[in-house]
DNA sequence: AAAAATAGCAACCGCTTACTA
DNA sequence: CTAGTAAGCGGTTGCTATTTT
C-alpha cells in the first residue's frame, strides 16, 4: 500500500470524506501511513491494548478508535504471523471452516498468530477460485469427517453447522439447470425440497448439493426450519427469495413427515437415509437444526426455544428465513426456472461434474458408467486438495460414488430415476410412519 | 506496450453483544 | 429495566499489484 498522507495532513481531510470528526478534525480513512502506525505502536507500548476510544482521544491519531484497533490487531500486534499460510494451517482452515462455517475470529483463535481477517479473505478468495473452477471447497476427507462428526453430534443433540454448510461440498459454477417436467403430472408433484434445491443453487450460486446435504442431514429440516428465529436479518437481493421459498416451504410440509422416502426419491439410499431420518431423529424430539436450546422432553413445544444465540453459516441463517411470513410467487413459475437442458447438454460429450452440480454429476456418471463400464474407477488419495492438483479433484468427483460417502449414494440412484429427457421424480411418499 | 481482467489485501460499515450508569 | 457506549464480528468495498489478452 502506498504511503499518500501522514498524520495531520492535508489529505486526512480529503480521504475522511467528511461525515465523522474528532474534536471538529474530521477522521481519516483509508491506508495507515507508517508515521500513523508508528504513533499508535507507541501508545499502545505506553498504555497498553484496549480502550479503542482513548487511543483515539489521546494518541493524536486522526483515525476513529475501531480504526485504531483494527490496524493493531491486524498488523501491529507484535505476535501476528507474517508470510503465507502454510500448508497445515490451510489444512487447520479446511476443518475449522468446515465445522464452525464463517466463524472467522473463533477460526483465527485456534491459528496462532493469524487474524480473522486474514483468514476470510483467504477463504473468500479461495472460494471465488474453487468456484470458478467447480471444484469442491472442502477435501473429502474432511468432508466425510465433518459429516460423521456431525451425524454423531446430532446422535448427542449437539448441532454442528458442518453437514449444511454451503461451502461445505462441492462448488460448482452453478448454471441455472434448465429442466422441463414434460411427463410431469399432477399426481406427480416434485418435491418442495428439490425445488428449493435447485432454485437455491440456480439463484445464489448455491450448489444444490449442500441444501440436499442441509435437507436430508437434519431429517427436520423443515419443520426446524419454520420455527427458526429471524434474527438475522435479511439482506438486499436475498429476501425475494426467501419470500418466494416460503410457499415451497409449506408446499414441504406436505412431506416433511417421511424424510426418508423423500431422501430416496431423490436418489439417497435407504441405508443411509434411514440413518439419518430413523437412527439421528428417531422421535422427532431432539433439537431444533441449527439450534443450541434442545427440544428434549423437557420443552413444552409451545415455548420459544432461542435462549441461545443461533450459530449458523450463512446459508442455515438465510433459510431460517424461510418460515417468515411474505408475499411470493408461486410455486408454478418455478416450472419456467426449471428446465431440463436441452439436448446438446445433455450431450455425455459435454458433461463434467464439474459445470452444474448434482444433476450434471449424476448424469455424467451415469453415462460414463454405462458407456466406460470396462474402467476402472481411478480413485486418488490427495488428503489436503489444493490448486496444485485441480485434475486429482476432479478426479474425485468419482469418489463420491463411493459407498461410504455421504453422497455416495446420491448420483448412482438418481441415475435410476433418471433419464436425459424426462424428469421422473417419485410420487409423493404415502406417509405412514411420521418420522421426518 | 497498452488495456482489461483478475487476485489479493486492507479497511470500512453496519450489526450484535456486553457492559455500565 | 432501560439507554448509552464500547468492542467485537462478519460482510462488503475499494484500491493496488499482477496476469492475461
Amino acid at each position: 500500500m502506498t504511503s499518500k498522507v501522514g498524520v495531520g495532513s492535508p489529505s486526512v481531510e480529503e480521504a475522511s470524506g467528511g461525515g465523522n470528526t474528532r474534536g471538529g478534525v474530521p477522521l481519516k480513512k483509508g491506508p495507515w501511513t507508517k508515521e500513523e502506525d508508528a504513533v499508535l505502536m507507541d501508545y499502545i507500548r505506553k498504555h497498553g491494548e484496549g480502550n479503542w476510544s482513548a487511543v483515539q482521544k489521546h494518541s493524536g491519531l486522526a483515525r476513529c478508535g475501531k480504526s485504531c484497533r483494527l490496524r493493531w490487531a491486524n498488523h501491529l500486534r507484535p505476535d501476528l504471523k507474517k508470510g503465507a499460510l502454510t500448508p497445515e494451517e490451510v489444512r487447520r482452515i479446511n476443518e475449522l471452516h468446515a465445522k464452525m462455517g464463517n466463524k472467522w475470529a473463533q477460526i483465527a483463535a485456534k491459528l496462532p498468530g493469524r487474524t480473522d481477517n486474514e483468514i476470510k479473505n483467504y477463504w473468500n478468495t479461495r472460494i471465488k477460485k474453487q468456484r470458478r473452477v467447480g471444484l469442491q471447497i472442502y477435501p473429502p476427507d474432511i468432508c466425510f469427517q465433518a459429516f460423521s462428526e456431525n451425524k454423531q453430534n446430532n446422535e448427542l443433540g449437539i448441532f454442528s453447522s458442518a453437514n449444511s454448510h454451503p461451502d461445505f461440498l462441492p462448488i460448482n459454477d452453478f448454471e441455472i439447470p434448465t429442466v422441463e417436467f414434460k411427463k410431469l403430472e399432477p399426481s406427480q408433484q416434485l418435491y418442495p425440497w428439490a425445488l428449493v434445491n435447485i432454485a437455491a443453487s440456480s439463484f445464489f450460486d448455491i450448489p444444490a448439493t449442500s441444501l440436499l446435504a442441509q435437507a436430508l442431514s437434519s431429517s427436520n429440516t423443515c419443520s426446524g426450519l419454520s420455527t427458526m428465529h429471524p434474527s438475522k436479518r435479511i439482506r438486499g437481493s436475498e429476501s425475494w427469495f426467501f419470500g418466494m421459498t416460503d410457499n415451497l416451504f409449506q408446499a414441504c410440509h406436505q412431506y416433511q413427515n417421511n424424510g426418508s422416502l423423500f431422501a430416496q426419491s431423490l436418489g439417497f439410499s435407504s441405508s443411509y437415509t434411514h440413518n439419518l431420518t430413523s437412527d439421528n431423529h428417531p422421535s422427532f424430539s431432539g433439537e431444533i437444526p441449527g439450534s443450541h436450546a434442545p427440544l428434549n422432553g423437557n420443552s413444552s413445544s409451545s415455548e420459544p426455544k432461542w435462549a441461545k444465540k443461533l450459530e449458523l453459516p450463512s446459508l442455515q441463517i438465510q433459510m431460517a428465513n424461510w418460515g417468515s411470513p411474505s408475499p411470493l410467487p408461486s410455486l408454478e413459475s418455478f416450472d419456467t426456472l426449471i428446465q431440463y437442458p436441452p439436448n446438446e447438454h445433455a450431450d455425455s460429450g459435454s458433461l463434467s461434474p464439474r459445470n452444474s452440480g448434482l444433476l450434471d454429476a449424476v448424469l455424467y456418471e451415469s453415462q460414463t458408467s454405462k458407456a466406460s463400464k470396462h474402467n476402472s474407477h481411478q480413485e486418488t488419495s490427495c488428503d489436503v486438495v489444493d490448486d496444485s492438483c485441480p485434475d486429482l479433484q476432479e478426479t474425485q468427483w468419482g469418489t463420491y460414488s463411493n459407498p461410504i460417502s455421504p453422497l455416495g449414494h446420491s448420483a448412482a440412484s438418481v441415475l435410476s430415476e433418471y433419464t436425459p429427457t424426462e424428469v421422473h421424480w417419485m410420487s409423493p411418499p404415502v406417509n405412514s410412519d411420521g418420522g421426518w
